[in-house]
DNA sequence: AGCAATTCTCTTTTT
DNA sequence: GAGAATTGCT
């Protein structure tokens, strides 16, 4: 047997440790849980929502009063949903969807904070564009007023041409203003760019300011789906969002009054990746709630050696909501002990595990040194090891999604959309978002059409698909058996090896067969595009990949789409099963940050060193494991606590002058050739 | 040759 | 959007 078997001493403590916490709720004392991985955060998590809704429920509802529960993504919030059983009193959503629906009904203040937001970053701007520090500015700086004055008006006037040729290349650009501005400003195309963006701003924000004088702007927007503010169009996103609700709350203590009337717990999953602004907030909240005597709960519950991402607070939550009482578990509910002691060691702070069951003497950790080469072999090695199947499959780690692409059998595709002017430059990291994903709604505009086009073909590949989810209700409502069977066998007859081909197939059978309820369908995948060639095809797809080019490259252009349509549906079908998180392989890829909350009996962490700006990520950790690079700290050993059994790392290069590094922590060093 | 201008190259994740 | 690498100009 292996983790099937708890202690009952130490299951006594943990009931012991929910006890605690339950102490807390009912005595209004702030606390912070503390529980490293797999030690059932979660779990107390919820445990403490339903101890609340047991012990205080009926008073709760009687005074119309909620528990809100914040997460940190929409998965988390679902989650949390279904554990607790969609129970009314507990209010569960990530914080940006509720702060927004506790700020968005004060409009007038929020617009006020908005009017104070602009100006300072119109002054801002101005200062920059006369810093004579900023050497990109000089050509402007030198002129005088007057001419400044000159050169604004003409810009504002050419917005459309500067829109159009931003991205060209610095002669093109050039030519396009030839003879509106004098070519002595030009003689820097980057320079003059970056003059002309802080034009633009400046002016933009001087409108936004006007408006909202006149009151044609009355209302702030917040847009989830932009990742960057539209200030001058009075949107905001994530971050701002944040922001205001920060000020709005701080501002105004009828609000907090509000808040904390109606919801007086709150219990925040995962704090350590929340940002500093909502620990504020939530501080904020806590102070006044004292300050009129009034009983509040809050309770935090994460890890700070798992905090991966920049923008969460982690271990400096003590400084910005100080005075939380720590209450801490030590047991570990995922993993062999083996596993245990490696996490122990890469944390190596108060928080030491051990195991909660008696059967925790079944699993290893081995090191190795490898190269890049060797992946392969080594792959195949641990295939034999481990007995790795269908049913004990094998869960590799790599840092970037370029290589989950490339392993998960989807190489070609990632690489076209990478190679695409939409994901060049500024917007590159959008490839991984839209293409590399788990959330089908994330997608893409091209990639959705992709994926609805193999969604049909695997609907029609696979033999006991039934025939209600094959077709949307509404296009076979009414049908009879003899509609519905011809329908069937036309969309069984598309065919082709590459997805050009299977679209060529839909296209052909559009034009040529009157078959009820054919074309409906056919409209539904393609819902963007009017008429039903490839050639219209493509030119919505170079619309939409290929934004912003001139003729001179339209025909290149062309050409990469031919290649990305070229691909054989084969590979999409790899994608969209990697969308779909179809494991049909024993062997699966994930990356590191990707398998945050999961668990898997089999990992092996491939690692490398190269990382964004980061050359020598893991091998500078292990040359000084207590140097205080947290991230790098964190991310290991997020990795490394997903393995509930076996634990292999396999790293890519030489690993002698660090040696004592790798050896501290997980023991033996073994060298695979 | 020496400096200026232009082009290339980059991570993960969430809202 | 920043910093490195490459190309271009005088």
């Amino acid at each position: 047997m292996c983790l099937k078997t708890p202690k009952t001493e130490l299951l006594e403590e943990e009931k012991q440790i929910q006890v605690t916490i339950n102490n807390y709720i009912d005595e209004f004392k702030h606390i912070k849980f503390n529980a490293g991985a797999g030690a059932g955060k979660t779990h107390a998590l919820k445990e403490s929502l339903l101890y609340i809704v047991n012990k205080y429920g009926m008073k709760l509802k009687y005074h119309n009063q909620q528990i809100l529960c914040i997460t940190y993504t929409n998965v988390a919030t679902n989650e949390i949903k279904e554990r607790i059983g969609n129970s009314s009193l507990v209010k569960v959503s990530t914080i940006h969807e509720r702060i927004w629906e506790l700020i968005k009904d004060y409009q007038k203040e929020l617009v006020q904070i908005h009017q104070e937001k602009v100006s300072n970053e119109l002054i801002e701007t101005q200062a920059t564009l006369n810093n004579p520090d900023i050497v990109k500015y000089k050509k402007f700086q030198d002129l005088d007023e007057a001419n400044q004055e000159t050169l604004r008006q003409i810009l504002l006037d050419n917005r459309e041409l500067y829109y159009k040729n931003k991205d060209k290349n610095a002669a093109t650009f050039k030519t396009a203003f030839q003879g509106i501005v004098d070519s002595s400003m030009m003689s820097n195309v980057g320079q003059f760019k970056d003059i002309i963006k802080a034009i633009y701003k400046i002016s933009n924000y001087q409108i936004c300011l006007t408006k909202i004088d006149t009151k044609e702007y009355k209302t702030v927007v917040y847009d989830s789906k932009q990742n960057t503010d539209s200030l001058h169009r009075m949107k905001v996103s994530h971050e701002t969002l944040l922001e205001y609700g920060l000020k709005i709350v701080d501002k105004y203590d009828t609000l907090k009054k509000i808040i904390i009337n109606k919801f007086p717990y709150i219990l925040i999953d995962e704090y350590q990746d929340t940002a500093e602004n909502v620990i504020k907030i939530i501080n904020l909240l806590s102070m006044y709630s004292e300050q009129i005597n009034y009983n509040l709960f809050i309770g935090y519950f994460g890890d700070t050696a798992q905090n991966i991402y920049d923008i969460g607070v982690g271990s400096n939550i003590d400084e910005i909501h100080p005075n939380l009482v720590s209450v801490n578990k030590r047991f570990n509910r995922r993993s062999a002990k083996q596993v245990i002691e490696v996490i122990n060691k890469i944390r190596n702070d108060h928080i030491e595990q051990i195991s909660i069951y008696e059967d925790d003497d079944c699993g290893s950790v081995k090191f190795y040194q490898g190269s890049e080469d060797k992946i392969n072999d080594f792959i195949t090695q641990c295939r034999i090891d481990l007995n790795i199947s269908d049913t004990n499959k094998l869960h590799c780690f790599v840092l970037k999604n370029e290589l989950v692409a490339k392993y998960n059998g989807f190489e070609n595709i990632y690489n076209s959309f990478k190679d695409t002017s939409l994901y060049s430059g500024v917007n590159y990291q959008a490839l991984n978002t839209e293409l590399v994903t788990y959330d089908k709604t994330k997608l893409g505009v091209i990639q959705n059409i992709f994926y609805k086009i193999i969604e049909l073909q695997q609907l029609l590949v696979n033999p006991k698909t039934p025939i209600s989810d094959m077709l949307n209700e509404k296009i076979y409502e009414g049908f009879n058996f003899k509609e519905l069977f011809d329908l069937i066998e036309l969309l069984k007859s598309i065919s082709g090896n590459t997805l050009k081909e299977y679209i060529e197939s839909i296209f052909n059978n559009y034009e040529n067969s009157e078959t009820k309820g054919y074309k409906k369908k056919v409209e539904d995948i393609f819902k963007e595009i009017d008429t039903y060639t490839l050639e219209n095809l493509v030119s919505y797809i170079l619309e939409k990949l290929y934004r912003d080019i001139g003729d001179e490259q339209l025909e290149e252009s062309k050409e990469k789409i031919e290649i990305l349509l070229s691909i054989p549906i084969s590979e999409y079908i790899k994608w969209f099963e990697f969308v779909n998180r179809v494991e049909k392989q024993d062997i699966i890829y994930h990356t590191y940050h990707g398998t945050k909350g999961l668990e898997f009996d089999n990992v092996l962490v491939i690692m490398e060193n190269k990382f964004g700006k980061e050359t020598n990520k893991f091998s500078n950790f292990f040359s000084n494991p207590n140097s205080g690079d947290e991230n790098t700290k964190n991310l290991l050993y997020v990795a490394c606590s997903r393995a509930r059994k076996n634990l292999k790392i396999f790293y890519l290069d030489d690993v002698s002058s660090f040696r004592n590094g790798i050896e501290s922590i997980f023991g033996n060093i073994y060298i695979y050739e």
